[in-house]
DNA sequence: GCATTAGTCGTTTTT
DNA sequence: CGACTAATGC
C-alpha cells in the first residue's frame, strides 16, 4: 500500500512511481488509459492469493469490482450485496495501486452509509489508511470543496449551513421585505418551491418563467433571488446549496473543475436511482474529465422511492447513453430472502413498465409463502399482528428481528395503542431525529452563537428562549438596527443596550443575555466544550426551563439535553462538534434491548428482519390517492416499487394485511383492498383467514366480489388458480356468513378476551399500584389509574383520556 | 408580552 | 381525532 500524501496540494502524485510512469510534477492524466504501468496492471490477472478478498464474490459481484476501468453501472437488487461490491471495490483499486485513498471519490446519500462504507473499507485495507477525504455524503462532500474555494461562490470561508428551521425563518423574512402577505404566501411554500429549484439544478436566473409565475402572482424568481441574496450576506448556505453552489463553481470556474478533474481517479455513487438533477449534473461534470470516465454507479430502479423529493429514475434509467460504452452488470443473485418472498417481489415489481429489468433469485430455501389477510379493521389488524408477534416471542423469535412497515405514519397510532396495551415493547424509527428536537436546536443555537457571534438566525432563535420579555417588537427593532448598520444582529443588539430605543425591561433582559454570551466566549477559552455547554445551559436558565414544563415530553428533554452533553465528549473541539452538527442530522440510536420496530416502508429500505408485517395494503392509502392523484402512472409505479422495497426486506416471513374500515383523521371510513393485493403472485401467496370471526374483507377481493373499479385483475384470466388459492374452507365460511348477513358490515364484536387473557397470563402477576394513584406515563402524561386487572390498568390521562395500559409502563409520580 | 382558545388540515423525508 | 397555527383576550 503507496503511503498516504498530504491531502493538499490537489495534484497527488499517481502511486506505483518506482515503476517509471508519473514522474514527480508530471500530473497523471486521470481517463480511463492511465500509463503504460497501470495498463499492464489492469491487465495482470489477480491470482487468488494476491486477492483473497475477492474469492468471497459471486461472478457478477466479482466483473462489478473488477470492471474498473470505464463507465459501469452496477444494477444491485435487493439484498444482493451491493454494499460488498462497493467496498471491495474501492479495496481492490487501492489494493493494486490504481490510486490512492484521496483520488477516489465515492458518493452516498445518506451519513449511515457513508459510516458503514468507511468503516468496511477501512477493515479491508487496515488502519494504516488514512481514511478516505472523499468518501462521504453528496452534501459533505459539497461543503468540503465550497470552503475551500467559498470566494468564487460569495462566500467566506467559515459560513454556516442553515437547517430547516433556520432557512424558514429568512424565508419570512424575504417575504415580509418584499411586502407581501405572509399568510397568502406561506414560507413553506416557497421552501419547497426553491427546494425543487435547487434539487434540479436551477439557480434563479434559470427558472422558468412558467414556474417562476406560481408563487406571489410571478415573484417567485425575485423571492429566490432575495433569498440568496441574504443567505450570501449572512455568510450562509442551506442545505440545497452546498450542491447548487458547488455546481455552479464547477462551472463557472473550468479550472478548478480540472483540479478535482486530477484528483478523481475514481468515481463510485451510492444507490444512483436516488439522484437528482442537481446531483446527477454534478457528477457529470467531475465525470468529464476523461472520455471514458472510471464513474462506477450502483443502483436499483426498482427502488427509487425517492421521486417526490427530486430524485429522477431516469438517471440510471439513462445511464447507457449519458455514458456510452458503458458496462452494465445486473446482481440478481439474493442472499436475503427465501424463494416464496423473492419470486413474490419479483413478480409485484413486473407490472412497472418503466424499468431495466432483472428477476431476483436465490439457490436457498422455498421458506413459507407470503400471507395475505384481510381484516375487519384496522384495530383488528393491530390486535392480529400483536397476537402474532406474541407467538412469534414464544417460539424464540426475536423482537429486533420483527418489523412491521406502514405507509405513511397515521397507521402507527393503532399499532402503538395496541402494543402499549399488551405490553409488547416497540420503537419507532424515523420519528423525530435527534438533532431536529427542539431542545437540541436550541441547545446548539446557543452554543453556536457563543462560537459564531455572526450567526444571526440562530441567536433569532434563542433570543426569547426560555422566555425573557424579548417579544416581536423588541426583536424587530434590534434587526432594524443590525439592517439599517449592516453589522450583525448580535452586533446590534450590544449597541442597541447602550440606547433608550428598547423599553426598561426589554432593554435589561437583552443586556443580560449579551453580557452572558460574552461571558461565555471568554470562558470558551479555557473551559472544556462539555463544561461549557453545561454552563451555558445552567446559566440561560433553558435547563430549568424544561424543569419546571410539565408536559409528558419534558423529562425526555431534559435527558435529550443530557445525551446531547454526552454526545459532545466525542469531539475535541466546540468547533468540531457544530460542524458535524450541521451536516449529520442522526446519531447512532443505540439499540436498546429486544423491540419490534414500527416504520414507514421509506425507513425500511436497506434494512432487513426476519419477519415483516406489511400493513394498511388499501386503495387509497397504499397506493396512496395523493401520489395518484399528484402523479398519476409515474405516481403508481413508484408506489408499486415501495411495495417491492417493502416485501424484499424479509428475509424469512412476510405477511401482508389490509382492512374494510380504517379510522383516519377522526372519521371511520371502509376500504377496498389494494390493487397490489391483486397483482400478487397466486403461486407464492397464501391467503390465511382472521382470526375472529368476519375478519375476512374478502368480499371485493380479487376485484370479483363487488367490482374492483381499477380494472381487471390478473385473476379475472385465471379464474381456476384463483378459485384454488384463495378459496379456503375459511374463506367460504367468511363468504356466507357474509351473504346470509345481509348487505350491512356485520358489527365489529368486542374486543377478543382470549387474546387479552393470554397476553396477560404472560405477564407478571398482580399489579403493585393501587387505585386512584396518580401516575406517570411516557406518551400519555399523567393520568389517575381508575381500574386495576392484573398487570393491566385502566388509566385516566389528563390529556389523551382513558387508557388500558401494562403497568411497566408507566411510573408512579 | 404572554396564555388561552378557535381554526385548519391532514404522505412518504436525507442532508 | 389531534397536532399545530393563528387569532383573541388578559
Amino acid at each position: 500500500m503507496p503511503i498516504e500524501p498530504q491531502d493538499d496540494p490537489p495534484f497527488d502524485l499517481p502511486p506505483n512511481t518506482e515503476s517509471g510512469a508519473g514522474t514527480p510534477g508530471q500530473a497523471a492524466p486521470a481517463h480511463a488509459q492511465g500509463s503504460i504501468s497501470q495498463r499492464a496492471l489492469a491487465k495482470r490477472p489477480m491470482s487468488s492469493s494476491a486477492a483473497p478478498y475477492l474469492d468471497a464474490l459471486n461472478p457478477e459481484q466479482r466483473a462489478a469490482v473488477e470492471a474498473l476501468e470505464g463507465p459501469v453501472l452496477v444494477l444491485a437488487g435487493a439484498g444482493t450485496g451491493k454494499t460488498r461490491v462497493l467496498t471491495t471495490r474501492i479495496a481492490h483499486i487501492l489494493e493494486t495501486g490504481r490510486a490512492y485513498p484521496s483520488q477516489i471519490l465515492a458518493v452516498t446519500f445518506t451519513n449511515k452509509a457513508a459510516r458503514e462504507m468507511k468503516e468496511r473499507v477501512e477493515r479491508f485495507v487496515g488502519g494504516s489508511v488514512e481514511g478516505m477525504p472523499w468518501l462521504g455524503t453528496f452534501h459533505s462532500i459539497g461543503v468540503k470543496i465550497l470552503r475551500r474555494h467559498a470566494e468564487l461562490v460569495g462566500l467566506k470561508q467559515g459560513f454556516t449551513i442553515l437547517d430547516v428551521d433556520d432557512q424558514l425563518r429568512l424565508m419570512k423574512q424575504v417575504i415580509e421585505a418584499e411586502g407581501l402577505d405572509k399568510d397568502r404566501w406561506p414560507a413553506r411554500q416557497l421552501a419547497a418551491y426553491i427546494d425543487s429549484w435547487k434539487n434540479r439544478g436551477l439557480t434563479p436566473e434559470k427558472v422558468p418563467a412558467g414556474e417562476a409565475h406560481a408563487f406571489a402572482g410571478g415573484k417567485g424568481r425575485e423571492l429566490y433571488a432575495a433569498y440568496q441574496r441574504r443567505l450570501k450576506e449572512l455568510n450562509a448556505a442551506d442545505f440545497g446549496d452546498l450542491l447548487l453552489e458547488s455546481l455552479r463553481l464547477f462551472m463557472e470556474n473550468p479550472d478548478i473543475l480540472a483540479q478535482y478533474h486530477n484528483r478523481f481517479r475514481y468515481i463510485l455513487v451510492d444507490e444512483y436511482q436516488d439522484t437528482n438533477v442537481a446531483q446527477y449534473l454534478w457528477l457529470r461534470l467531475l465525470a468529464q474529465g476523461s472520455e471514458k470516465p472510471n464513474i462506477c454507479c450502483v443502483g436499483d430502479d426498482d427502488q427509487s422511492i425517492y421521486g417526490w423529493r427530486g430524485a429522477e429514475v431516469d438517471n440510471i434509467l439513462r445511464f447507457e447513453q449519458d455514458f456510452p460504452g458503458a458496462t452494465v452488470i445486473r446482481l440478481e443473485r439474493n442472499y436475503r430472502s427465501t424463494a416464496h418472498i423473492l419470486a413474490t417481489a419479483s413478480h409485484l415489481i413486473t407490472a412497472n413498465e418503466n424499468r431495466l429489468g432483472k428477476t431476483l433469485f436465490t439457490d436457498g430455501a422455498a421458506g413459507n409463502k407470503v400471507t395475505v389477510t384481510g381484516l375487519w379493521d384496522d384495530e383488528e389488524e393491530a390486535r392480529t399482528i400483536a397476537s402474532n408477534i406474541e407467538a412469534l416471542s414464544k417460539q424464540g423469535h426475536r423482537l429486533n428481528e420483527i418489523a412491521i412497515l406502514v405507509r405513511a405514519s397515521f397507521q402507527m397510532r393503532v399499532l402503538e395503542d395496541r402494543f402499549i396495551t399488551t405490553g409488547l415493547p416497540y420503537r419507532v424509527i424515523g420519528g423525530p431525529r435527534f438533532y431536529e428536537r427542539a431542545e437540541i436546536k436550541d441547545a446548539i443555537a446557543y452554543l453556536e452563537v457563543t462560537a459564531n457571534p455572526a450567526n444571526d438566525l440562530k441567536f433569532e432563535r434563542i433570543i426569547n428562549v426560555p422566555k425573557r420579555g424579548l417579544g416581536d417588537t423588541s426583536v424587530k427593532r434590534v434587526r432594524e438596527l443590525a439592517r439599517a448598520s449592516e453589522i450583525p444582529l448580535f452586533a446590534a443588539a450590544q449597541s442597541i443596550i447602550e440606547t433608550e430605543e428598547l423599553s426598561g425591561k426589554a432593554r435589561r433582559s437583552l443586556s443580560d443575555l449579551v453580557r452572558q454570551f460574552e461571558r461565555w466566549r471568554a470562558s470558551a477559552a479555557t473551559m472544556p466544550h462539555t463544561e461549557l455547554a453545561e454552563l451555558i445551559l445552567d446559566e440561560s436558565g433553558y435547563t430549568q426551563m424544561w424543569q419546571a414544563d410539565k408536559s409528558p415530553q419534558a423529562q425526555s428533554r431534559l435527558e435529550n439535553l443530557k445525551e446531547l452533553v454526552r454526545f459532545m465528549h466525542e469531539f475535541d473541539t466546540l468547533q468540531g462538534f457544530l460542524e458535524h452538527v450541521s451536516l449529520v442530522m442522526d446519531i447512532d440510536n443505540a439499540s436498546d434491548g429486544d423491540r419490534v420496530s414500527i416504520m414507514t416502508l421509506h425507513a425500511a429500505k436497506g434494512l432487513e428482519f426476519d419477519t415483516v408485517f406489511l400493513t394498511g395494503w388499501e386503495e387509497g392509502v397504499f397506493p396512496s390517492q395523493r401520489t395518484l392523484d399528484e402523479s398519476g402512472q409515474a405516481g403508481l409505479e413508484e408506489e408499486r416499487r415501495l411495495a417491492y422495497v417493502g416485501i424484499t426486506r424479509a428475509k424469512v416471513s412476510a405477511h401482508i394485511s389490509f382492512t374494510q374500515n380504517r379510522r383516519n383523521r377522526g372519521l371511520y371510513q371502509s376500504a377496498i383492498p389494494s390493487r397490489f393485493v391483486d397483482e400478487l403472485p397466486e403461486a407464492h401467496v397464501e391467503v390465511v383467514e382472521a382470526k375472529t370471526p368476519f375478519g375476512g374483507a374478502y368480499q371485493n377481493f380479487g376485484g370479483r366480489f363487488g367490482g374492483n373499479p381499477y380494472g381487471a385483475s390478473r385473476f379475472d384470466e385465471a379464474p381456476a388458480a384463483f378459485q384454488s388459492s384463495y378459496a379456503t374452507p375459511g374463506w367460504q365460511r367468511a363468504q356466507k356468513q357474509w351473504q346470509s348477513d345481509s348487505t350491512t358490515p356485520p358489527r365489529r364484536r368486542a374486543a377478543p378476551r382470549t387474546i387479552e387473557g393470554e397476553l396477560v397470563a404472560s405477564s407478571t402477576s398482580e399489579s403493585s399500584f393501587e387505585m386512584g394513584e396518580r401516575v406517570f406515563h411516557q406518551k400519555f402524561g399523567y393520568g389517575r389509574i381508575s381500574e386495576i386487572d392484573g398487570n393491566k390498568l385502566t388509566i385516566d390521562f389528563e390529556k389523551s383520556g382513558r387508557k388500558r395500559v401494562v403497568d411497566s409502563f408507566v411510573e408512579r409520580h
